[in-house]
DNA sequence: AGTATAGTTAAGCATTTGCTTAATTGTTGT
DNA sequence: ACAACAATTAAGCAAATGCTTAACTATACT
C-alpha cells in the first residue's frame, strides 16, 4: 500500500485505536490457513479429494471420472501431496491415491453442511 | 480436453470401468462446495473473516489492521457480502461488517485444527 | 448549500493459475 | 534390449485474480 493511501485511512474518528492495536498480531495466527483452503478452491482438486474419501483411485480412474487429461490430473495430485493431503503407493505401471488423513474429510463435510443451508 | 487426449487415457488395463461410471455423477455433487472454499483461498479474506469472528469491525478498522488501502479491503468485503458470508450495518457515515452465521468459523476453526498437527 | 469524510465502484495493470502439448521417467512384457 | 504404457515434468499460453489510482456515492457538519 503506497503512503498516500495509507495516510487516507480514517483521518478523525476511524480507527478505534485500542481494536486495532490488540489484533494486529493476533491476525498473523490465521496467516497459514488460507493456503489449505486455497488448494480447496479448485473444483477440480475438490472433486479428487471428495473421490478419495471413498476409495483409492489410479491417476488415469481419477482423468476418466473428471473428463481431464493425466498431466492436468498429475499437476492437482502433485500439489496435494506437496500439502500432504494425499498419499500414493505404485502397484506396478499405475499409482494408486488415496486421502493422507481424514481432516480433510471433515472440512469437506463441514463445507457441505454450510453450503447445503445456504438456499 | 482435446479428442487426442481422452483417446490416450488408460489404453488397457486401467480404467476400472465399474469405480468410474458409479463414480461421474456423484461427483457433481461437491460442485459448489470449491466457491466457498476459494473465497477463504485469500489470505486477506481469511483475516477479515476472522477478525470478524471476534467482534464487528469498520471498514477502516479493517484496513488498518491489514495495512491495506480501503477499496482493497471493500473489493473483498463485496465478494464475502455476494457470498452471503458477511453482513453489515451502517451507522453514520461509517459501515459495520460482521458474520453472516457461525458456520464459517467452523470451518476456520477445523482448518486451524489441521494446520495445528500439520507441523 | 457546500465541504469533508467513510465507503464503494470502475478501469487498468501485473501476477498467478490451470490448462495444453511435448518430452521424460519408470515399469511391464516380449 | 526393445517396445508399450501409466504417470510425471517442462514450457508456453489464455483466463482469472487482486491490487492500484481515480471517480463517485452517501452521510455529517458548518
Amino acid at each position: 500500500m503506497s503512503e498516500k493511501a495509507r495516510r487516507d485511512l480514517c483521518d478523525t474518528y476511524c480507527p478505534h485505536q485500542d481494536k486495532v492495536a490488540r489484533y494486529k498480531d493476533r491476525v498473523l495466527e490465521v496467516a497459514g490457513l488460507s493456503e489449505l483452503f486455497r488448494v480447496l478452491g479448485d473444483e477440480t482438486r475438490t472433486k479428487i479429494l471428495y473421490l478419495l474419501s471413498e476409495e483409492e483411485f489410479c491417476v488415469c480412474d481419477l482423468a476418466t471420472i473428471l473428463d481431464m487429461s493425466l498431466p492436468a490430473i498429475s499437476h492437482h495430485l502433485r500439489l496435494l501431496r506437496t500439502m500432504r493431503l494425499v498419499k500414493h503407493r505404485r502397484e506396478g505401471r499405475m499409482v494408486y491415491y488415496s486421502l493422507a488423513d481424514s481432516h480433510i474429510l471433515e472440512l469437506i463435510r463441514q463445507a457441505q453442511e454450510h453450503f447445503e443451508e445456504e438456499r
